[in-house]
DNA sequence: TTACTTATTTGTAATGATTACAATTATAAC
DNA sequence: GTTATAATTGTAATCATTACAAATAAGTAA
């Protein structure tokens, strides 16, 4: 579906840029994040992963993906309660889950409340909107039956 | 804390009122909902009740949250990723939480994205907005040292 | 009431994501 | 090359949540 590519050098420069020594695993899994935009979850990026890196362990994806939220490059996005989705910070949008389908969709909000430094006296580092509904197509096949 | 009562016919008719067959166990899961506003989490809802209702079973709790949620008179809020917490909806509110003493606050927040019945799209149920970063407590403490 | 049906609650076992931790391997420094 | 340090791996443990069947309570008709 949605696809884009990054090239190495820029990943080892994300990643040293925000303070996080480049190795074969955090690259591969940083570039599973930015390149998959359909927002991974912990398995599905090990399994994407692992003809490539055949010896690569789930705790290490876990370490990295863990490692990557802290420094601000990726969102951790807890959505049904069930497992961790991620997703690349590169610019702020909102997500739309469809509790039909579970397809999680990417919301362009032009909204203020990302400009937001602190709110109520609190420092503000991570905002999330997240809307939940009937995705397009779901509604659709409703109608259809 | 915070506190507040709510009277057992008033618990009734919210139950009624959302097509929810009242009972003593559904009554009092929504009676600490909303009297406990601090978002609790089902264990926290099910060691309290437990004096009131001695037989009360955790798979009770989770079900009643569960019917509550999806007949939108609480809020699942899954911030974490660990445990949900519940939230009763009485008006549209976002959260912030500290990631440093894991407090969440509600926050009062005065935007038009809580009017959107509908966002490219799709139908909008429910919205929620969590901000995270270190709660002024947190801040201050950090001063002092 | 009694017999019967349906809804609710309970308890236990299973599931599955996440974490802890010690052992192994790779990387960097000298 | 040897040593120290960091990263990775694999296994076992933890813990929230769910599945499910048995037990109990509530509702209904005779």
């Amino acid at each position: 579906m949605n696809e884009r590519t990054v090239s190495t050098e820029e990943l080892k420069n994300l990643l040293l840029a925000s303070g996080v020594k480049p190795s074969v695993q955090r690259l591969n899994v940083l570039r599973y994040v930015i390149e998959e935009m359909n927002h991974p979850s912990v398995d599905k990026i090990y399994q994407n992963l692992l003809p490539q890196i055949p010896t690569l362990s789930k705790t290490t994806v876990y370490n990295t993906l863990k490692q990557l939220t802290e420094k601000g490059v990726i969102n951790a996005l807890n959505i049904d309660g069930h497992e961790i989705k991620y997703d690349f910070i590169e610019h702020a949008h909102a997500h739309f889950i469809c509790t039909s389908c579970n397809q999680i969709y990417d919301i362009e909000l032009d909204s203020d409340i990302y400009q937001m430094q602190s709110i109520e006296g609190h420092q503000v580092f991570n905002t999330q909107v997240n809307f939940k509904g009937i995705c397009n197509n779901c509604k659709q096949k409703q109608k259809e039956n």
